[in-house]
Order: structure tokens, then C-alpha cells, then sequence
DNA sequence: GAGTTTGAAACT
DNA sequence: CAGTTTCAAACTC
């Protein structure tokens, strides 16, 4: 929209009577100056997502969701201007971070006209933009919105609602799928949908390792799939379930990336169609121990007793309730079958940090020996003392020792005064040994 | 690592 | 909505 006259929107499906949402441009990255207004709580531009001028963050505190809206000018004096001041290397730079601890969840926005359905556009290897011709903003509120909040966060990822009287479309993905763009190495969103480049711009956002946000990969770390036959589109896919790209995973015939936008699109679409829950958690957000950390539909476990992971409530480390439909569940609280497994898991569990501390102490004992015993190391040496004991040593040192087997055979000595004499041989060797190691760095000590 | 079991998801 | 099939993870050997 042009700069000196904020755009108005009306987002006729989602806000009730406060509909009106003014853009007015951003002039420059570092100087919010546009301003969102919904029904008198205002956004705030906070700044432009770094990698690309038309996306703007929305954050809704207490929400589950955060929201990107791309904003796009439908006129030739639109906020394009982006380019004069959005440089290849503001592209590359690090993506915002916008109070991640609360940033959960988006709602990519896109004009209508152009998309019915809104994720990232599709990464191609010859690096093309993503999307249009105008500015994309980050933009947050100042205050919260419970006008549209209700409405939004009860959406389920991947919910695409219609424009209204703007020109804009809304979709709501899962909140992995844009933590994931934020935090992880850089990939290069690219359009699929014919927009102009003029800036030679390069959209850019990060997928994070395994699919993860950083917050959650430190306490949740996903594991890869294996999916063949699902293409990662079906809610067999953990990944996909999970509303996570598929990365460093083991599937095959992948379709669950950004190269696929179109099909995963379709795919999001019809798991909704069939259950609009589809991608919202199963087990209840209570604290755990909580009675309201239960699952959402219960399980129907037939033959492993709520006992075994294959039960997702089992899984979750919860008790089965009253909305499960399970056969001979053992997964209640007072189970002693349930009480044993826990035990094992406990003891398991001390066993593995048992084994984990003593292989922590043994690598540190190791390592103070080396410290200890090879003083040069400090000094430039560096050699272990066993690298001194070479093929030649040894041999020497065994022809020492057979020598003097012999001299005691030669003088006639009883057995037990032979085998001093070895051995105090072997003490002079070994002190050899140890002497030169002192001394030099020569690998080849002779005796 | 291959084969089997299991139950959720998908399909009819 | 119930029954069946498909699928991928969990599990066993």
C-alpha cells in the first residue's frame, strides 16, 4: 500500500465487528513504522523477516498460533519499494527472533487471488524468490486481540480460510512449520507461482535440525521417519502428524518439504477435511501427573494390555480413561502390572546413568593419565608412553631378557634366582624405557 | 537386520 | 458408523 495512506483490510470471516486492519508501509528494516490496527489494539511492525520483505509476523499473546501475514500491493505504489533498502545481504542475515518463547504457531497470509492455500512457497535449486512483487512485514501486536484470538486459535493447522472483502486468504499451519522456518539452517523459498523477481531478492528461512525448533529439540528430539509409502502425507508420518517438515529422516518417495508446497497442501486439506483435529495434540496440555493430561480420543489397544508403546497413552506416559476403548487394559493406576513395568523402566534408567558416570569417569581417568604421564605434552612432546614400547623395543627388550635367561642358565642358578634376574632385567629395561621416553621424542630406543 | 505384531489412520 | 485395509512404529528373534 502506499506509504502515506495505510491500506485497509477487512477480514469479514475472522473479525467480528472491529474488521479493519490498516497497513501502513514500513519505510525502512529498523524503523517500525507500520502499524496494524484491529479493532483498536494495534500490531506493531516489530521488523521485516530478514529474509524476505513480505511476510509479516503476527503474535497473539497467550496463543498458541503465531501469524504471518504476506502482505502484497496490488498497485505499482505498493511497499515494493523493499528492494531499495532489502539488500542480498539483509537476506541472508539471521531471521528475528521474536520472543520465541511464545511464538507457537503462524498464519501465513497471501492474496487470494494468487494462492487459495498458504505455505511457504516451494525451495528450488536455482534459488528463485518467493512470491511477489511487494514488502513483506513482521508485525506483532501491541496488546492482545481477544477479538480475533478465539477464532484463530481454535483454527486447526493448515485451515485455509477465504478472503473476505480484501484481497487476502488465511491459512493456518502447525506451529513446527514456521519455528522450523525460523531456526534452522537457511533454505531458499522459492515461488512456484509465476511472481516477478525484480529485486533478485532471495527469500530465505531456516529449518532447524530434525525438524525441531530449538527449544523443543533440547527437550524433545524428534525422531526421524521412516515412511515409504505414505509419501509423508498422511498422518501415518509422525513428521507430517506432527505439522513437521521431514528432514534428516529415512522416508522415502518424500513428499513432506517444501519442494512438495502443493501436495502437501492438498494433503493438510484433506486430513482436515476428514478431522479438523487432525493436528491438534492428542494428549491434554496439563502438567504431568495432572488429571488433565489425558488423550483426546482414548486409545483402542486390543492385544498389549495399554502396556507397550504401541499404545498411545501408554506412550505418553499416561493413564488410560474412561474415553478409551481398550481390552484388558493394565494402564491404570493401581495396575501392578503397570507398577512393575515402571520399576524396570526406573531401574533401566539408573542403569544407563550408572553406565553413563562410570564411562564419564573412566574418559577422564584416561585423559589425567595422559596429562600425568607425558609431561612433554606440555612442552611440545606429546607422546604417550606406549609409543615409545615399538616392535624394536619390545624386541629388544625380549633379547635382553633372553640373554639373561641364558647367563643364569650358564652359570647354573636355580629357577627361582633365573627368573629374579629376568626380572630385574626387565626392570632395568622397562626403566630405560621409561628414561628415554622422558628425554626425547626419538621413537626408536634401543636397549 | 529381518520378520512379526500392533493399533492408528485411511478406506470402503 | 462398522468393518477392512494400509501403514509405520514397536517389538521379537
Amino acid at each position: 500500500s502506499p506509504v502515506t495512506s495505510p491500506r485497509t483490510i477487512t477480514l469479514s470471516e475472522t473479525l467480528s465487528s472491529s474488521s479493519k486492519i490498516a497497513i501502513s508501509p514500513l519505510k525502512s528494516p529498523s524503523k517500525p513504522v507500520q502499524t496494524v490496527t484491529v479493532g483498536g489494539p494495534q500490531f506493531k511492525t516489530i521488523f521485516p523477516l530478514s529474509t524476505s520483505s513480505n511476510v509479516q509476523q503476527i503474535q497473539v499473546p497467550g496463543s498458541r498460533f503465531h501469524y504471518v501475514r504476506l502482505v502484497t500491493a496490488t498497485t505499482g505504489s505498493s511497499t515494493g519499494q523493499a528492494g531499495s533498502h532489502c539488500t542480498n545481504s539483509s537476506m541472508t542475515a539471521k531471521p528475528m527472533v521474536v520472543n520465541t518463547a511464545q511464538v507457537r504457531m503462524s498464519v501465513p497470509i497471501i492474496p487470494a487471488q494468487t494462492m487459495k492455500q498458504v505455505v511457504p512457497k516451494p525451495l528450488t535449486s536455482s534459488g528463485q524468490l518467493l512470491t511477489t512483487q511487494t514488502q513483506q512485514r513482521l508485525i506483532m501486536p501491541a496488546t492482545p486481540l481477544p477479538q480475533i484470538q478465539p477464532n484463530l486459535t481454535n483454527l486447526p493447522p493448515g485451515t485455509v480460510l477465504a478472503p473476505g472483502s480484501g484481497n487476502m486468504g488465511y491459512a493456518v499451519l502447525p506451529a513446527h512449520y514456521v519455528t522450523q522456518l525460523q531456526q534452522s539452517a537457511y533454505v531458499t523459498l522459492a515461488s512456484s507461482s509465476g511472481f516477478p523477481n525484480p529485486t533478485g531478492i532471495q527469500t530465505q528461512a531456516r529449518l532447524p535440525l530434525n525438524g525441531l525448533s530449538t527449544s523443543d529439540a533440547a527437550s524433545r528430539p524428534r525422531k526421524p521417519c521412516n515412511c515409504n509409502k505414505s509419501q509423508c502425507l498422511k498422518l501415518y508420518c509422525d513428521c507430517f502428524a506432527n505439522g513437521e517438515f521431514c528432514q534428516n529422516c529415512n522416508c522415502t518417495n518424500c513428499f513432506n518439504n517444501l519442494e512438495h508446497e502443493t501436495e502437501r497442501a492438498k494433503a493438510i486439506k484433506a486430513c482436515l477435511d476428514r478431522n479438523p483435529e487432525a493436528f491438534k495434540p492428542k494428549i491434554g496440555k496439563g502438567k504431568e501427573g495432572e488429571s488433565d493430561r489425558r488423550h483426546s480420543k482414548g486409545c483402542n489397544c486390543k492385544r498389549s494390555g495399554c502396556l507397550k508403546n504401541y499404545c498411545e497413552c501408554y506412550e505418553a506416559k499416561i493413564m488410560c480413561s474412561s474415553t478409551c476403548k481398550c481390552v484388558g487394559c493394565k494402564n491404570f493406576e493401581e495396575s501392578p502390572e503397570r507398577k512393575t513395568l515402571m520399576h524396570l523402566a526406573d531401574a533401566a534408567e539408573v542403569r544407563v546413568q550408572q553406565q553413563t558416570a562410570a564411562k564419564t569417569k573412566l574418559s577422564s581417568q584416561i585423559s589425567d593419565l595422559f596429562t600425568r604421564t607425558t609431561p612433554s605434552i606440555t612442552s611440545g612432546g606429546g607422546r604417550m608412553p606406549f609409543t615409545f614400547v615399538t616392535k624394536e623395543v619390545a624386541e629388544a627388550t625380549c633379547e635382553c631378557l633372553l640373554e639373561q635367561a641364558e647367563q643364569a642358565e650358564l652359570i647354573q642358578q636355580p629357577q627361582a634366582t633365573a627368573e629374579r634376574m629376568i626380572l630385574e632385567e626387565f626392570g632395568r629395561c622397562l626403566m630405560r624405557i621409561i628414561s628415554s621416553a622422558g628425554k626425547t621424542d626419538c621413537p626408536s630406543i634401543n636397549c
